[in-house]
This record gives C-alpha cells, structure tokens and sequence, in this order.
RNA sequence: GGGCGAUUGGCGCAGCGGUAGCGCAGGUGCUUUACACGCACAAGGUCGGGGGUUCAAAUCCCUCAUCGCCCACCA
C-alpha cells in the first residue's frame, strides 16, 4: 500500500489510464459495481445532450464539470447514481454538415434522394458522434458511457411517435398556414425561439404610392417601410383610424395604384397603426410580414408571396422576378427613384431575425407548418416551478421562465429537412382520409388506397424535450412494467445543469412534456442555470470571433484536474465567467501542491504502521486538535454551499484548508512533532530547550502525527476527488489510509455528523495565538532584515485575569513555535520582563518580545511602534464613538454591543502597551 | 420599449447590515525536513456618482451614469 508517489506530478501519465480503470471496474454504472447502497434515494443527472455534430468548447467543459462533481459526490455519498449520456441528432446542424460534404462533391442531397441522404447521415453520426463523447472521458466525466442515448434511436422513435399522436388526438398538435420563420439557406421552417435578432444598420425608405383618384389636390400617399422589396406583395396601405391626416381618405374609399406592380390597392384603418410612426400610413404585404399578416386577415385582403424557398423573388415579381432579396431590394428603391416615388431615405436601426444555425437573415414567410399548441401546457409548468417542485439556481431565472411560459405562442414543430423524426401523419389522397398514426401504414384503412406520409420532419428540440424520460425506456402509457419500475424509482432526475440559453428550448418544454406524459410528474428537481463562459475581454465566444478556447488544450496545459478545479473557483451565483486560462495556473498549482503535500506525508511514514481499516485519527496535540477542528468546520461548510449550488464557494474553502491551513501550518507543526519521535528530534528538542519529554511519549507523538496527517490528507483527497478526480486517486491510491475499498471513486462520504465531535474551540484559540507569535517573529525578522538561521531570543508576556494560564498553555506549544520560528532562548511567563532592547508586538491577552540588542537601528523600531499606535488610536476612536452613540447602545444587538465593550477595551490596553514601549525605547 | 445582471486594491473576482478578503501581477528576503507551479514578510482599497432607511450600509431602498445579457410585431 505504501506506495512511492514519483517526484513530478505528472498528470499526463496517469489520467486515461485512471479512467480506464474505474471504467471497467463499472463504477460508472448505478450500482458502482456493487458498492451503492441500494437503500438510499438514487441520484440521476441527464447530460444536456451535446449535438452529434458537436466538439467540446468551454461551456461543455464547465457544464460537465459541474455534473460530474454532483454526481461523484452522491456516488460516494453510496446513492445509487447515473449520469445519463448521450448525444442529439441535431437535425439542421448534421444536416448542413452531410450537405456540405456532399456539396464538395459538386452534388445536392436532391441528387442523392431522401433515402439515400438520410443513410448518409447516419454513416457520418456513425464515423464523428463519439467525438464529443471522448472527450468527455478526458475531463473524467464519470458517465453511464456503457448505456448511451441517442435522440434519433429506435426506442426514442416510439417516444416521439406516442408523443406526437396523443398530442394530435388531443388536438395539441395541428396543421396552419401561417407565417413562419423561415431560412432560405436552410430551407426550412423555425421556431420563434431558434430565432436570433440582431441590431441592425438599416433604412428607413419613403415611398410615394399614387392615388387611383386624386383627392383634394392630394395625388400620393408617402408609406415607410424597411424592406421596400416587399412592395411587390403588398396588398394594401393601412391608417390607424383616428388619424386626421387619413379620415377624408378612407371616408372616400381611396385605392392607391401599387408602383411597378400596378395593382389597385385599398386604403384601410387598423388600429394596430400607430400614428406616429414614419408617416402614419403602412404598406400591408400579408404573405412577408407577422403584423401584415394579421391586418391582412382582418381587411380580408389577398396575400400574395413574391419570394421562393430561397428568398428569391418569384413569378408574381414581374420584372423583378430571378431576383435575390438583396438585389430586388437595390432594384426596386432604383425603379422607384427614377419614377420620382422615393420621397426620403432616412438612417434606421432595427432588430432583424437570424437563423441561430447558420445565420441566414431569416424570412418571414407564408406557409402550411405543424404547430403545438402551447397555452394548457404552459399552465401546469407554470405551476410546478412556482410551488417550488422545480428550483432554479440561482432563483432569479424563475422570472425569465414564467415571463416566456406566460406569454407563450404556438411552437412551429415542423421542418422541412430530412434527417430528423418524420412526421407520422399519413394522407389518401384518394378519399381524402388522414391521420396521425403509431405504426407505419402503406394503404388507407378508409378506401384501401396507397397513402403518403408527410414529408416533413419534426423539430430537433421536439425530440430533445423528452430526453430525461425517453432515455429511461418511455415509450407511451400504458407503461411498459420494466419502465414503470424504473420512473417510480428514478424519476424525477436530480438536477440538470445548463446555459441559461436554452431555458425556452429546452428546459421549459421537459417540464411541459413531463408533466403532461408522466403521471404529473416534473423531470427534475433542480435547475442549475450555470455562468456563460466568455473570453478574457468580456466577449461571447462564437466560432466566428474566432475567440473559442479548446478544452483539452486547458487539459493538456494544465491537467484535467487544473482545468476542472480553475472553472469550478469561477463559478459564482451572479457573474459570467471572464476566462483567461493564465487563471487556471492556480489551480495546476493546487494540483501540484497537493502533490508535493502527499510527498511529504509519504516521506515521513517509514515506520508507520497501516491500519487494518480505515485510518482514524488519534489528537494528541493542540496542534492535532486545531487540524481536526479546522477539517470538521470545512466540511459542514462544505455541505452547506453543495445545497446552494455554490461551487466557487466550496472550491476556494477547499483550496484554503489545504493550501494554507493544513500545508502552511500543520504539515510545517507536524514537522516538529514528527521529531520528537526520532533520536536527533530529541536531542535537537532538548537542547533548544524545550521540555525534554520522555522518548515514549515522543514516539507516540510521531506515531499519532503520523496518523493524523494520514487522515487528513486521505479525507481532503475524498472531500476534493469531485472537483479533481485524477489528482486524489493518484494519489489516495498511494497512501496506506486502510480503507478496503479499492477506489477513491467509490469510497465512502463520511464527513458532517461524523466529524462534527473533533470541533474544538479551545485548540483553535491556543494554535492561532501560536500562529500569530510565529508571525511576529517572523515579521520582526524580515523587518530588520535578519537571517532565518540566526536563532532569536523571545519573551511573550501573558496579561489578563488568567495570565498564568495562558502562559502555561502555550507554553505548551514552546516546540511549535521555536521550530517554525527558529527561536533561541524563549520564554512565556506572565510575570515576564520585557527585555530591553527588543521589538513588540501587541495582541490581545498577550505581548511578544523579540530580542533585539545590538541587532538593529531602534529609531526604525520605534517608526513602526509610531505607526502601530495611529492606526490603533484610529480604530479605538471609531469604537468609542460608536459606544458613545446612544442610539447604539438602545438599539443595537446585546451582543453587538458587548462585542464593541470588549474591542474598545483591548484597543486600550494595546495603545498603553505601545505606549509604554515607545517609552522604553527612549 | 420592457426585464435582468455587473460596477470593490494594477487585473480577475469573493463578501451582501456590525472596524474590507482571495487569486494573479508588482515589492523585499529566502536552496527553511514536500513543493520556486515554492516559502516568509510587507505594500496596495474613503467598495461607480448622488440621495434615503438605520444606532450602524460595500452590504437594504431610490436615482443617475457606464458596461453586458435577455425579451419585444413599431412598419
């Protein structure tokens, strides 16, 4: 067991071969080979499923980290845990992807034909869906990797299937010939929410469109509009029926003869108009616009759509027709012109919707989609977050979720692509039957004709919003009895943990779908909404910045280890991640420190005898206690931040133990204590004068610091394996801490309740007065600029009501403080002189001494003294103010106040001491 | 047009009602029984501006400013 742990920490050589390990022992699955506790509630996370399309970029880094820190801390905890994994088919992206392939061949997925195409898609998920995955097992993401789920597999089809029927058969799911968001590049429809609108520099163009009869000298109208290519589907011009400008007007019946179109038009009053906008007057174009769309539905005018499926204007564009957007939009502002019909063009700003998959200004456009109707499911998701069934980290995001589901709209589900779930819904076109059905059907069970199926394919987030159940082998009520077995056991998940992005996308509708599907039930309990990363600049990172990090060049650079451990310390409830990856050389730091700390401990177990079972801890010392105490409060604080979510809280509380609490002081305390148990340690403690202690009880020192320092490191390694599962293996594997089970991963949680008793008020007084003497001296020596070799003469003098007391306590700790501090002749006595030429330090029952005589320039000492006495002066006066307020004294907490009673009171003595010093000097 | 978040030492961030903390950078000194990816010591801030509540405000409220993010059908 005793193993050597090599000199550099070197995580390249160990990670992968960790990760292999644990993952055919089968600790990845729920039972943990056989070391869950099948007794207690089952922890499950579903993974945000990665697109198959995908590679890691840093939000997965983060996201994942965050899980897999959960979820091993449950697995440990003895929950029977899984993280379920896998990846979603993605269906615009790996469809851009397999076209652009094909495109390099000089061929369209038309050449190839649907079939074709689509086994096309498959071979390419197929050939690149495991990257993403891979590199999860990099990061350690400990994942069900035996078991992955895939949006596009069979038993997800049956899902889907049910899904779309009974939605259908309930009347959620119907056909409508709407505008839509549609991508011209894509050619397909969208979603309102796979929209992105972006600030755009635009125009504000003028147009004069001419009366068909002049009206009290009055031959135009002047319409504003942004997107003059659309004028040759207009159909209309709309007032707001208030405005004076427009009454005698429409009282005529005006019609506008429409420009290079010359179709006659009406005039109309819609009180959508708003009359102080442009011109008052808005040309209507229903088949190109949401608004126009509506207004045109109510004036009962004809839509007309002048653009194909790629934007490009069609027949009904006359001599415009062949044209793109662009070009028709330059074309048709010049024929206008030259016809004198541009009145002005004015600068303009507005928001213009993009495709969020290929950033192709989207068309509003007029077509026959599938839509959800979302109202009732909106309500019961509603419901279950403001009763507080689900909880989102941090709270705030509850607001963005009830104001989208709030003002829901219908979902446009249906997109014209190939790969993807294809609707199920079948048509004759013989007698005209159709209906959305379970199984495949070739006839129609009406007249016996062949049917078609419908050519579209579903939404990709359709599919996705059934993830937490569908990977759980959902496939429709009633319930298969395996899978009723399983949700009543491990449903609703745990915790999902995701970018704030796709709060609408995604993890609104698992909420709706489960709760619709599931008996009522959520799909979660908890919403973790994590920070966005952004570059060290404060930008988004996008593909097309070009300011994207890869994480496993972080991983390469800095250890997996680093890397997680960097991103967890950043994690906080209210900040975007500003990431620099200089910011991880901390933690690789921490890593090595760790390292270098379990070394240490290694180095000085020789004649250390491994325990039988898991190590315990044996305090002996103040020291012992103080390290004891100081574990026991981390790890309650520990658990109280996991129930927050607050991972950069727990991350910096357990950099802080480790790095300057149980490194800084007790590895360098234990270093004293180790020595009393070996011959040169006794004779060296003897002769600097401390109590010469009988060498049994020196050795049962060393043996029981031995221990200690066993424990304490083993229980940081398990308290830190969440964050840096590489690292604490490595080296847990190494350490003789006795615990029978063969792995870090699956050792036991065993912290709270069971630490709690080594709390110890008393040893931590006692070693923080003994730190604070250490820094005295240490202080006064860096001051004067003395060597650390040249041994220093003390005096502490004890003050106060129990100043024998004190005095004997630390006493005590005579060996602590002369081996951290290299001390010559050190006294602790109440009664103690101070020693004539010597620096002071003041603390609060206690003054500590260091000899100085013929050493240093005094006026330098009695600079500092001076200054010492101002700032105290300084604080001693705020506190007597505030004691002299009587409204303090009313009102403020009894304990307040007794708390500034005793602070005015040390200030006082301390200035006197100064005081008294500053004297002495003299 | 609405909503949310941020503004704390040179930089990046904690703290969120009782006399300002961390990491990095910078300074000084160190081959101290693991670690220079280290150790020790010191320096550095009237917590964006203004107003209010309170005995007490970086912390709560209002307001302004700046930056960022979401949502929104003003052509």
């Amino acid at each position: 067991m005793n193993k050597e742990l090599p000199k550099t920490y070197d995580p390249g050589s160990f990670e992968t071969e960790l990760f292999t390990t644990w993952s055919d022992a089968g600790y990845f699955k729920r039972d943990a080979a056989g070391y869950a506790d099948a007794s207690l509630a089952p922890y499950t996370i579903v993974i945000p499923p990665p697109n198959v399309t995908g590679v890691l970029h840093m939000g997965h880094a983060l996201n994942n980290t965050l899980q897999d820190i959960l979820i091993r801390k449950a697995r440990m905890q003895g929950k029977p845990t899984r993280w379920i994994v896998g990846t979603d088919h993605a269906g615009i992206a790996t469809q851009n992807r397999v076209e652009q392939k094909f495109a390099a061949l000089g061929k369209t997925r038309f050449d190839l034909g649907r079939e074709d195409f689509v086994a096309a898609c498959w071979d390419w998920c197929d050939e690149y869906g495991s990257t993403i995955i891979e590199q999860l097992k990099a990061m350690g993401c400990s994942c069900d990797f035996s078991d992955e789920q895939f949006t596009m597999s069979p038993g997800y089809a049956r899902a889907i299937r049910k899904v779309f029927v009974d939605w259908y058969k309930a009347g959620l799911i119907y056909r409508g010939y709407r505008i839509i968001n549609w991508c011209p590049r894509c050619t397909t429809a969208l979603a309102d929410d796979e929209v992105e609108h972006k600030d755009e520099q635009g125009h504000l163009w003028h147009l004069r469109y001419p009366l068909v009869e002049p009206l009290d000298g009055v031959e135009y109208l002047v319409v504003a509009t942004t997107r003059p290519e659309t004028m040759l589907g207009d159909t209309g011009v709309a007032v707001n029926p208030n405005d004076e400008r427009y009454k005698a007007l429409l009282a005529a019946g005006a019609q506008i003869r429409l420009p290079l179109v010359d179709r006659i038009i009406p005039l109309f009053a819609d009180d959508y108009v708003d009359a102080e906008f442009g011109t008052g007057a808005v040309k209507v174009t229903p088949a190109h616009d949401p608004n126009d769309f509506d207004m045109g539905k109510r004036a009962e005018l004809e839509q007309i759509n002048v653009f194909d499926e790629h934007a490009v204007v069609n027949e009904l564009g006359g001599q415009f027709a062949g044209k793109t957007r662009e070009e028709a939009r330059e074309a048709v502002v010049a024929a206008l012109d030259e016809l004198g019909l541009l009145e002005k063009t004015d600068e303009h700003d507005h928001a213009v919707g993009h495709c969020y998959r290929c950033d192709t200004t989207i068309e509003p456009w007029l077509s026959d989609q599938w839509f959800v109707a979302m109202r009732s499911l909106a309500e019961p998701a509603i419901a279950a977050v403001r009763n507080e069934r689900v909880v989102f980290h941090p709270r705030r995001w509850e607001n963005v979720y009830f104001r989208w589901l709030e003002n829901i709209r219908d979902w446009c589900i249906s997109r014209q692509l190939w790969w993807g779930h294809r609707i199920p819904v079948f048509y004759c076109d013989a007698c005209g039957w159709s209906d959305a059905l379970e199984e495949d059907t070739e006839l129609c069970p009406a007249c016996g004709e062949a049917v078609r199926q419908d050519e579209d394919v579903l939404d990709t987030w359709f599919s996705s919003q059934l993830w937490p159940f569908a990977t759980q082998g959902w496939a429709g009520q009633p319930l298969d009895e395996a899978v009723a077995a399983e949700l009543a056991a491990y449903y609703p998940t745990q915790v999902l943990s995701t970018a704030r992005d796709i709060i609408f996308l995604w993890v609104a509708r698992m909420i709706m779908s489960s709760l619709y599907f599931i008996e009522d039930a959520v799909p979660f309990t908890d919403v973790i909404i994590h920070p966005t990363v952004l570059d060290k600049h404060g930008n988004i990172m996008s593909k097309s910045r070009g300011n994207g990090i890869d994480p496993l060049e972080l991983i390469s650079e800095y250890s997996a280890d680093g890397m997680r451990f960097g991103l967890a310390l950043q994690v906080t409830g209210s900040q975007d991640m500003k990431f620099d990856k200089e910011k991880l050389a901390s933690s690789r730091n921490f890593a090595t420190k760790l390292w270098n700390a379990a070394r240490f401990v290694l180095m000085n177990l020789e004649d250390f005898e491994a325990p039988a079972e898991r190590v315990t801890p044996l305090p002996t010392t103040d020291a012992d206690r103080w390290i004891l105490s100081r574990l026991a409060r981390l790890a309650a604080e520990l658990d109280e931040g996991k129930e927050g979510y607050d991972f950069g809280a727990v991350a910096r509380a357990l950099y802080n133990f480790f790095w300057n609490e149980f490194c800084d002081w007790y590895i360098e305390f234990a270093k004293g204590q180790l020595a009393l148990g070996t011959q040169g340690g006794e004779v060296r403690a003897a002769m600097q004068g401390s109590e010469v202690r009988a060498a049994t009880q020196g050795s049962e020192v060393r043996a029981a610091t031995q221990r200690n320092l066993v424990f304490v490191l083993d229980s940081a390694l398990r308290l830190l394996h969440p964050f840096m599962p590489f690292i604490t293996e490595k080296i847990w594997q190494s350490i003789p801490h006795g615990d029978e089970r063969p792995s870090l991963m699956i050792a036991q949680w065993c912290f709270g309740e069971a630490l709690a008793p080594y709390v110890d008020e008393q040893a931590e007084s006692t070693i923080g007065m003994v730190c604070t003497i250490v820094s005295a001296i240490r202080s006064a020596r860096a001051r004067y600029q003395l060597s650390p070799k040249e041994p220093l003469d003390v005096v502490v003098r004890t003050l106060g009501d129990d100043a024998d007391g004190l005095a004997e306590k630390l006493g005590e700790q005579e060996v602590l403080i002369k081996s951290l501090a290299n001390t010559g002749a050190l006294t602790i006595a109440a009664a103690a002189e101070k020693p004539a030429q010597s620096s002071v330090t003041v603390a609060s029952d206690y003054e500590i001494y260091v000899v100085l005589e013929g050493l240093v320039d005094f006026d330098k000492e009695r600079t500092r003294l001076s200054a010492t006495r101002t700032k105290t002066a300084e604080d001693l006066a705020k506190i007597e103010k505030k004691l002299a307020n009587e409204g303090f004294i009313n009102k403020a907490a009894a304990e307040i106040i007794e708390k500034a009673h005793e602070d005015a009171a040390e200030l006082t003595a301390a200035l006197e001491q100064i005081d008294a010093q500053l004297a002495s000097l003299d």
